[in-house]
DNA sequence: AGCCTCATCTATATCGTTACAAATTTTTCG
DNA sequence: CGAAAAATTTGTAACGATATAGATGAGGCT
């Protein structure tokens, strides 16, 4: 160490110095660069920006010398300078059971993220706080360029407030607002309608749903469809009380035992969740109730898993990967600029 | 807008016009706090550090006065001048099929993350790049002060890298390196080790494990803790060809199914994974098996999904939520400032 | 009084980048 | 050829924080 700065000392200036630091593993920066091609830190700087009115051979000139060295520009400081954090935070609720909801949605972000320069900051709202705290925590101090959020409510209070001051954002699911926002949703009306009227073809006489808790905008959605479908069909059908698609899965068996084991007991499940289904599953096992014949079911698919199990269950697709990949590029466009909002809006169809 | 201007412009100096913006929604920095107080931003900035020869009374006062306005201090800033990020960069493998694995990882790391000045990055590790890059990147670009990875090889050169350059890491299995290193481990070995005796316990007398791929050194726990307890009790056994954890479900599932209808089948399997798990449950059916009497399986549990499952298999319980706040908890430790080794180990046990 | 010490506070420079304005060189053309 | 225009490059300041060294003033001591 001390003599390998010996012999660094010993030879002779700066640009050299900079050099070797750069090849061994000092950061390189625009000085760095500078020094090596001999111009001022402001040419590269405008050369990498591929600003037009530096020459244009000078420009490929720096990119190579940059690429040769590998320079990355400094995040912090870019991010001190100009405002750009080049981060997208992810507000993330760790209270979601949904197998594997949160990861799918992750890797669909980070794909869409792929390639640019923005991370991916999971910030997590721990409920002991407002839902809104993390949005207005990130939106006063610039903690990020843009923010997803999921869980979307009716009135969501983070909508209003990300809209009011043009912060660009996405969510997974919609409000009732009247100003249009962007979001990614999938379509949870066609997906009850059309699960219930696959329950009824196959045989059902009374529907059963386990909505999410009624907060949130994709439980009305998910309960008009399914109103829609029974009124139609004209058969019985209930609400499952006292449960809700976030009720721990042990709650949300019990409640269902307790129900298989009562009259008029319904013969036709909806489940918007793969952990609620595995639950209707285990309580018609419980009462050695056939599934097929005496209870059907139909399950909202957000992974492989239902290829698994057995017997095989009626499911409807939702690609959350997918959703997180829409809600990023859509983030990343309205980032770049003022987006005609209907732009950003993507329902995913059943 | 103007009308403002002018009537603040008209009114008198510098102190209001800060106060006046700081009330509205401007980001607060020192120099706010500077005004506010009369000190100079260098005191204010060592009074919030608790300097000690800043006086008492003045600490407390500019503590109350940062409090008041809600004063957070800018991350650019201080990441460029001192060169700490405050950031946690763990390293995902998007193909990471265990249902939840990360989402849990990630709700233990964010709660220990919880109340500290740092924020949790996602750095995917897309599977066409070589393995080290990220970690590379990170490290040479400072875009963390630590790292966090899973999927830990025998000889993992991340782990080699990290230790060279003294950059405080930790990760989710161990290697067999000659230089300790920090890490946090679940027992496989007693996993597989236990899961056989059980089996045998139950009457199995041919056993076999599916692995996950070779190249992880948790594979060799596993392998270990099954062959141990093979030898001990004298039974038939096999490991799964062709297949790993990390094999699609469906060809998981595939191979099980051929190798139930073939002689000498085992009839009784070790499953590191949920969704290998339920793939042997799948395979078992579709043979019309019975499970418990014609095979049995023991599966390892890392989420409350086998608690629906039917009929009821028996777990081995794995926290993967527990890992996350570990590592994140010692990985603060270890940069908070030089830690001996043997404290950044831990292992959860069965 | 004069000098020193201690407690407390402050000025300056800097991290790496970019906006802005200015300077320099090259080209154009009467 | 020489001035104006165009093309290209450069210097300065700033973003907000902190490390370093230095300044200020109160009090103690001889």
């Amino acid at each position: 160490m001390s003599l390998e700065d010996l012999g660094d000392k010993g030879r002779r200036a700066k640009p050299e110095r900079a050099a070797a630091k750069s090849g061994v593993g000092a950061k390189p920066t625009l000085k760095t660069i500078a020094e090596l091609t001999g111009l001022a830190v402001t040419t590269v700087s405008h050369a990498l920006a591929d600003a037009p009115q530096i020459a244009l051979e000078t420009r490929q000139r720096v990119r190579k010398v940059a690429a040769d060295i590998g320079y990355l520009p400094d995040r912090a400081a870019q991010r001190l300078r100009t405002g750009r954090t080049n981060v997208i935070s992810l507000v993330l609720d760790p209270h979601e059971e949904i197998l594997g909801y949160a990861t799918s949605m992750i890797n669909g972000l980070t794909e869409a993220l792929r390639g640019t320069a923005y991370h991916l900051v999971i910030t997590p709202h721990f409920s002991d706080t407002p839902q809104i705290e993390p949005v207005r925590h990130i939106m006063r101090n610039r903690m990020a360029d843009g923010i997803v959020f999921t869980r979307t409510e009716p009135a969501d209070e983070r909508v209003k407030l990300l809209m009011e001051n043009n912060f660009p954002f996405i969510c997974h699911g919609r409000t009732e607002l009247a100003t249009a926002h962007p979001y990614v949703d999938y379509d949870n009306y066609s997906f009850a309608y059309q699960a219930a009227k696959k329950l009824i073809a196959a045989g059902a006489r009374k529907l059963s749903i386990i909505l999410p808790p009624e907060r949130f905008t994709f439980a009305h959605h998910l309960k008009h469809g399914f109103m829609t479908a029974v009124r139609e069909e004209g058969v019985g059908f209930e609400i499952a009380k006292g449960v809700t698609l976030d009720s721990k899965s042990d709650d949300i068996r019990d409640y269902l035992f307790r129900r298989m084991g009562e009259p008029e007991r319904p013969d036709g499940y909806i489940c918007g969740g793969e952990v609620s289904a595995l639950a209707v599953m285990a309580s018609a096992y419980d009462h050695k109730l056939e599934l097929g014949k005496d209870i059907r079911l139909v399950a909202k698919q957000t992974s492989g898993l239902f290829d698994q199990i057995r017997p095989r269950v009626e499911t409807i697709y939702e690609d959350l990967a997918e959703a997180g990949l829409l809600m990023g590029k859509l983030l990343l466009k309205r980032i770049a600029g003022p987006v005609p909002i209907q732009e950003l809006q993507a329902l995913q169809t059943v």
